[in-house]
DNA sequence: CGGTTCCTTGATAACGATCAAAGGCCGTGG
DNA sequence: CCACGGCCTTTGATCGTTATCAAGGAACCG
């Protein structure tokens, strides 16, 4: 299985497309937490310089291909990880095959830490939907880094209350909304992380994933997606060009989520 | 809408069930987190006995009725509750009236913890599904004890981590399960904290809840849990009067989990 | 080109929602 | 004590959304 998904994600045109926006980059080695983009809004804005320059020195970089795993559901956790770049999916999938992508992680977010915490192993596999660059904490300098610095663990702790609020949150989306709802509810999200401002007043939206893989974020078959898609267009809400969403008039999507109207 | 929710919780039936269940009680006022029976399945095990004796000093205890909120969605979170006995029911109502029922708490749970981390006050209700006592520890006083006991960061989210998965558990099975299957789910899972082993080997199960809420809880109408029970029913899996299940042979709810059989 | 994967489209079926109505249970009020 | 009235539950009928099955088409790599 772990085959079939590599060779799923070999797909030609998103590899193009990937590289395509691997414009400005900065060589992995030389990333550190001080001047790190995103400190602000992780975790990690709550340590001393000195306890960053720590984390600089324990952890490691590495930037991955579109479609590798970050680490794999039921293996042992051996730390967290800490998005520096590019969009990573979090991948539950049951005995029974069933899989589903519970959501996705951006730049600046951390992965891998409710398992940590938890303390049972990797529950999911996180992978990546485009290239993306991570920094790789181990689990013992993260227990040290929590014992000296306890405003650590709550930082974490609202990060999952975040997590936790946002599944259930969804949850209830998927009982109450249909798919198209779900999916215009999906394109709004992902417009602040993926989205371009045109000079129209268009939005440009660069789709971090496949529509299969939409289909399985939202909890939906790719080919009902796909018919709310063309029906989406069909009303002019959205038009879609590979994996680019263009929402000319963001009204119109957003009259999308009320549940009975035109 | 509150008006409506305590109106409906008035059914005379259930409180009877209710007063009846009501047997061996300790008087709130004595409670004490030293003797609590379920210290070892909390997070405030971690604490030291002289932390544990501070915390009886500044927590409040509060028996409250069937249907009663503990605390309500909007309201600003004034601390955390740790149930003692009972069972609690967590709501979360959108925009457009829609309502679900995200978990429960059993005793020994602490409820609002998320919230309390988030910092945003409370974002959905708990309400109490059963005559329920619980222990309320002032903000502060808890913001004290995380600044002194750092462990107890570490505990809670352990928690968190653990009610991350199972949101996530059920936000697979709402999509790839029947509403028969989510039955038969729910009822193991009540197994283990409302379950009642008779002589027979047939398992007596109390259900906390309506099967209206029952509904909730598993993301259907209650016209279709309905029909799901009486499918149970006719196929011998269960037995049911009123709120009373009874599982004759554990097997053959087990083999309801599994996709196409019997 | 061949091969693969993803996307689209059509036809059909199943599951669950919805609408509607009736019965049961039990506290309340007359 | 009985009748009323809530609310929950059941059952029936119907409709709609989505899953499923199936096949064709497009894009793109090697």
């Amino acid at each position: 299985m772990a085959a079939e998904s590599e060779m799923r994600r070999s797909d030609p045109r998103r590899f193009k497309d990937a590289m395509v926006r691997q414009t400005h980059w900065a060589p992995p080695s030389r990333l550190s937490c001080l001047t790190c983009n995103h400190l602000g809004q992780s975790e990690w804005c709550v340590l001393a310089k000195d306890q960053l320059e720590e984390i600089d020195r324990v952890k490691t970089v590495r930037t991955y291909k579109e479609g590798e795993a970050i680490y794999t559901q039921g293996e042992a956790c051996l730390g967290i990880h800490c998005v520096e770049s590019g969009t990573v999916a979090m991948r539950l999938t049951d005995v029974q095959g069933n899989s589903k992508i519970l959501r996705l992680a951006q730049a600046g977010q951390t992965v891998g830490y409710a398992d940590f915490f938890a303390g049972k192993g990797y529950r999911s596999t996180a992978y990546c939907l485009r290239p993306t660059t991570v920094c790789h904490i181990p689990s013992q300098d993260l227990r040290d880094m929590l014992n000296r610095c306890p405003t650590l663990g709550l930082a974490f702790l609202a990060h999952g209350a975040e997590d936790l609020l946002h599944s259930d949150t969804t949850s209830m989306q998927q009982v109450t909304s249909t798919v198209r709802m779900r999916v215009s509810q999906l394109l709004l999200s992902l417009k602040d992380s993926h989205g371009i401002s045109e000079s129209d007043g268009a939005i440009a939206l660069n789709l971090p994933m496949t529509w299969q893989e939409a289909a399985e974020l939202i909890g939906a078959r790719p080919e009902t997606v796909s018919r709310a898609v063309q029906g989406l267009i069909a009303d002019h809400v959205i038009q879609v060009a590979g994996h680019t969403v263009k929402i000319g008039d963001l009204d119109n999507l957003l009259d999308e989520l009320e549940p009975q109207t035109a």
